[in-house]
RNA sequence: GGACAGGUGGCCGAGUGGUUAAAGGCAGCAGACUGUAAAUCUGCCCGCGCAAGCGUACGCUAGUUCGAAUCUAGCCCUGUCCA
């Protein structure tokens, strides 16, 4: 189930920014292209789609886009197009005459996405190889069909916009700009969005909202000024103001952060709830209603297999291990017996934490 | 199709018959210190089991051996060069 997470919110902010200057944003999808497969190499990608799939990903996909973006027939409404409606069409001799002179190996050759894979000597597929150029024909599409004169992108997409403005150059004679985006990097040098429990996505249904929250409230001092710049509405000297926070006052800059990028992801209730929680739970000790409840049954679980099903361990060993190093807490007070059983009162709540940060609660099940 | 090199745990990378569930590094998790930060130090880091223990694992399959990630054969995959 392919979405997207914090690593596309820049071009996604930009798209935001620029329709608010009075510009009308065309997502494009790529339903055409999944259509052969990810180019990426990663092996579980690559996986084909039934053209069912591909459309509930592009409507769950969709969902995002419209927390940020309004979509309608205005002139300066966003709207969204599949590549598949031109791709799909295209017959491969058709596709060789008329565009493949004007591609050079020895210029594609050039391209860093190949140049490296080549000095790596990785394998680049004749698939993979083609994709700049079904990218640079979607560049030429798009100004054809909607009169598209830019293209936006991360660093990564250079090449294929690079050669969507030299295509729809020299066959239409238009002159077509590009603009990319670095990716982007925590103050750690770590990719944005990408960390080891899981990518941070911007869909409710793959990342509860709390855990949204969490991830931005847990931004790197560092990070919270260039993140408040690219990822909120707020006005610019507002955000200096948070910035120059110091020490741990920061972490108030951090609240907001969270809450602003949750709002515009997520809506406001979304955002309030989660601080709401991370107030109750951080500061007083309490439980909050955002966070993740186990149901217990009737003859209560092992403070192991708790650990396990609420999600906090990926392995009852794990669970184990931690609960040995006295990582867990009940009602705040630490259990170091992973067989210790847990029994919930009817209407009662216990609250089962692992370190610092994973708090839950654990009820009785019905 | 031929010659050569290679396929090890999330990633990188040692290991060439036996204390090898597999060195080391990175990433990750936890503890201490803190501010739900960073840095640092410490511990953990395949699964199941309360435990003794068991089960899986070094591309795949078959074999040699008391014993294989390590040896043999076949196959699959990747790269380099040749055609």
């Amino acid at each position: 189930m392919p979405s997207l997470h914090v690593g596309s919110l820049v071009q996604i902010m930009m798209l935001r920014r620029l329709q608010q200057a009075g510009h009308k944003p065309i997502v494009v999808m790529g339903g055409g292209t999944t259509k052969v497969g990810d180019p990426s190499g990663k092996d579980e990608s690559r996986k084909l789609l039934t053209s069912e799939t591909i459309q509930e990903n592009i409507a769950s996909i969709r969902t995002v886009f419209e927390r940020f973006l309004t979509f309608g027939d205005g002139p300066t409404d966003a709207v969204m197009v599949d590549n598949d409606e031109w791709l799909s069409a295209l017959s491969y001799i058709d596709l060789l005459r008329n565009v493949g002179p004007h591609f050079t190996i020895n210029r594609m050759l050039t391209f860093d996405s190949v140049k490296l894979r080549l000095e790596r000597e990785q394998p680049l597929t004749f698939l993979e190889f083609n994709y700049m150029i079904l990218q640079a024909y979607d560049f030429r599409e798009l100004a054809l069909r909607y009169d598209c004169r830019l293209q936006l992108g991360g660093s990564d997409q250079w090449g294929n916009i690079v050669n969507g403005i030299e295509l729809t150059r020299r066959m239409e004679g238009v002159e077509l700009f590009g603009v990319t985006t670095p990716l982007l990097t925590t103050a750690d040098g770590a990719k944005m969005g990408k960390t080891a429990a899981g990518a941070v996505w911007l869909n409710e249904g793959q990342l509860p909202s709390y855990d949204f929250w969490q991830y931005w409230r847990n931004s790197d001092d560092r990070d919270v000024g260039r993140f408040l710049r690219l990822f909120t509405d707020l006005p610019l000297d507002e955000i200096a103001k948070l910035e120059a926070l110091e020490g741990s006052e920061i972490n108030a800059a951090k609240v907001v952060l969270a809450n602003e990028v949750t709002r515009l992801c997520r809506g406001d209730e979304a955002a309030r709830a989660a601080e709401a929680t991370a107030a109750t739970t951080f500061a007083g000790g309490g439980l909050g209603e955002d966070l993740p409840v186990l149901e217990v049954p009737a003859e209560g679980i092992r403070l192991g297999a708790a650990c396990t099903a609420i999600g906090f361990a990926a392995s009852n060993g794990e669970a184990k291990r931690k609960i040995a190093e006295g990582a867990v807490k009940l009602d705040d007070q630490a259990v170091t017996d992973p067989g210790f059983l847990i029994e919930v009162a009817a209407g009662a709540e216990i609250k089962l934490s692992l370190g610092k940060k994973k708090h839950g609660v654990l009820r009785l099940a019905s």
